[in-house]
DNA sequence: AATCACGTTCAAAGCGCTTTGGATGACTTT
DNA sequence: AAAGTCATCCAAAGCGCTTTGAACGTGATT
């Protein structure tokens, strides 16, 4: 159907050698055979071989993205759709393309080796870093190019990463939350041996210790981000003796759980239970229009994505440079879920 | 790093001939040799170039998705992570890659044409489909091998499609909230040029015309399904002179929003406003734990990945082979969002 | 007039596989 | 003993590009 090299350089009367080189921007062709040869190749729609540029250049222009999927909750990183999304924007941008790889757990070290010996991507992202993760010694031995969304604390060498400063960003918001007067404040937070989790459960007990309030333990909840996982935790934590009069949510959907926990036990939010949510500004899940639903510690996930892809690009270009790293600021933007706390009744 | 062919056939003491046919299962090869040369490349980890495999063979052993991003919103289709997970397993076990393209809607006939020109994948996956879609004539057209995940009605020719029956699935929900004593049913709908919206109105128009309710178009909103659009849509319709009793809405993302406006009408969803929802499944946004949240018409877009990919690869396979359809039919799940139409007091 | 430099073009090798069309030797068959 | 089968193996061509090294013609230099 649509025409290769040999076919398009026979029909200009050109060896493949020039044309090949016109169309790929070297200098030692006559401006004139250029033009030629650029109408000539957009007329018949040529365009090379993915697979024969790749052989020949030895580079895959392609981009590798694992994401795991727990083969007990099949859960899907939610994030992961708009992160792609940016990350897309720039790799069309620049001529690569994205592959995807679906993966339970227990397989991804294979998954990465495979990558790599297949010659199939030229580095790849690393998602939902945990702590300690493995990952990063693996890449860095199999010589494979990598970003890390997110950081992994515990791992000593020097590694490319953009993340958000998750621990400052919980600690304004804890910070926040005690300047209305909060006292008893919950905390949903995510899987512990994720590494932004921690980090967030951190900011939120130094925020909390830095104004000599004691971080309860019985008001920390960590666990899948799921709705029901924001619904049972908040529903549990305030059917306790000592309710807490505000909640550090993890995510938007997390917090859509808490909102229908505190309507269910006939409390307003905003009135008598305040809630501060993280907002990755997901495009599907957007926290509300013109005035936000929640008050959100708010960082958009899809411009990281952007970000973190520029960054691998430009490692995969230039090697020997050292590894970058870049922490975004969240911003504290104020909903309409959060007030002063709720007088406490005197006897 | 790791080995190729040349190398790996060397130090057997075989030809790249041999060595290749050991590896690919050919029969021209003694079991002696063949399993000697198996465990030597899987000691020494070798594995085919992913590049000059395909140049051989002339297959990508790639799988294309395009996935449109309207320039306005920014709005990625939030079903689409748990399909391409779904999708991504069948992909995984038949030794194919999963390549995506962030397209906004403008530039998609051109990606189309790229991928193929360029030859770097097998086939493609249809997603989101309009009424009347190009992509399927163009497709066609440039014999690129695909299957629609939905369908596009107004299309004569035959193509390969698997779909969730939605109008059936609508009607019955709509049939359901009749025999409940609803009468005023709001619709909150996805854009209605977008095929399985335009399905959904009518299974929901045909359900009421054949118990003689009429229609209200002040009862039908369509727009992008976000949480805010069910939220505004529902608010107003609650407004209204005549408000309804139910709502029928598009996704659960959507219903959120409709649970956040009947909350703040004052309302009780399930005991003074009903509910329905369609229930992709999504893995990050369940619907509820063991008993739903929202009575649902439910189909899991993961299992749609999973069996349009299977299509796909199957039409690859056998390209003579007519093309195939799967109408899939939604279950009707009952939760706690809907309940007997509240009495009208008489006066 | 011979040489040099330069801009422009080309033939051919190479990237790492698969696959075609033999070769080789052992074993039967006649 | 010659011919035919069969199971194994191999050399080499080919997939569609990029890139090396050389050739060619033209105008400037000596």
């Amino acid at each position: 159907m649509s025409m290769n090299l040999k076919e398009l350089s026979h029909k200009l009367g050109l060896s493949q050698t020039t044309v090949s080189r016109a169309l790929n921007g070297y200098p030692e062709v006559s401006e004139a055979t250029r033009s030629r040869v650029q109408h000539a190749a957009k007329q018949h729609d040529y365009r090379p071989s993915a697979r024969a540029k790749g052989l020949a250049t030895g580079r895959a222009l392609a981009i590798g993205h694992v994401i795991q999927t727990s083969t007990q909750h099949e859960m899907v990183n939610p994030i992961f759709a708009d992160f792609i999304a940016g990350a897309g924007e720039t790799y069309a941008r620049n001529g690569y393309e994205m592959v995807l790889s679906i993966v339970e757990d227990a397989a991804e070290e294979q998954v990465y080796r495979a990558l790599r010996a297949r010659r199939a991507v030229d580095g790849v992202i690393v998602h939902a870093p945990r702590m300690n993760d493995a990952r990063i010694a693996l890449l860095n031995d199999i010589g494979l190019p990598f970003v890390v969304h997110g950081r992994a604390s515990g791992i000593a060498l020097p590694y490319s990463w953009l993340d958000v400063n998750n621990r400052s960003a919980f600690g304004r918001a804890t910070t926040f939350l005690l300047d209305l007067g909060h006292r008893r404040i919950g905390l949903v937070n995510g899987l512990e041996f994720m590494d932004f989790a921690h980090r967030r459960r951190i900011g939120f007990t130094d925020a909390l210790t830095a104004r000599g309030v004691n971080a309860d333990p019985a008001l920390m909840r960590s666990g899948e981000m799921t709705e029901e996982f924001g619904f049972t935790s908040a529903r549990d934590m305030l059917a306790g003796a000592n309710p807490p009069t505000a909640f550090l949510v993890a995510s938007i959907i997390c917090g859509i759980g808490v909102r229908r926990a505190v309507e269910a036990s006939g409390l307003k939010m905003g009135r008598d239970v305040s809630v501060i949510i993280h907002d990755d500004v997901l495009s599907y899940l957007q926290n509300g229009g013109a005035v936000p639903i929640f008050t959100a510690t708010r960082s958009s996930v899809r411009e990281a994505g952007r970000m973190a892809a520029e960054m691998l690009l430009h490692n995969i270009a230039t090697p020997q440079a050292p590894a970058a790293n870049i922490l975004l600021e969240a911003a504290l933007m104020v909903g309409g879920s959060t007030g002063p706390a709720p007088q406490k009744d005197t006897p």
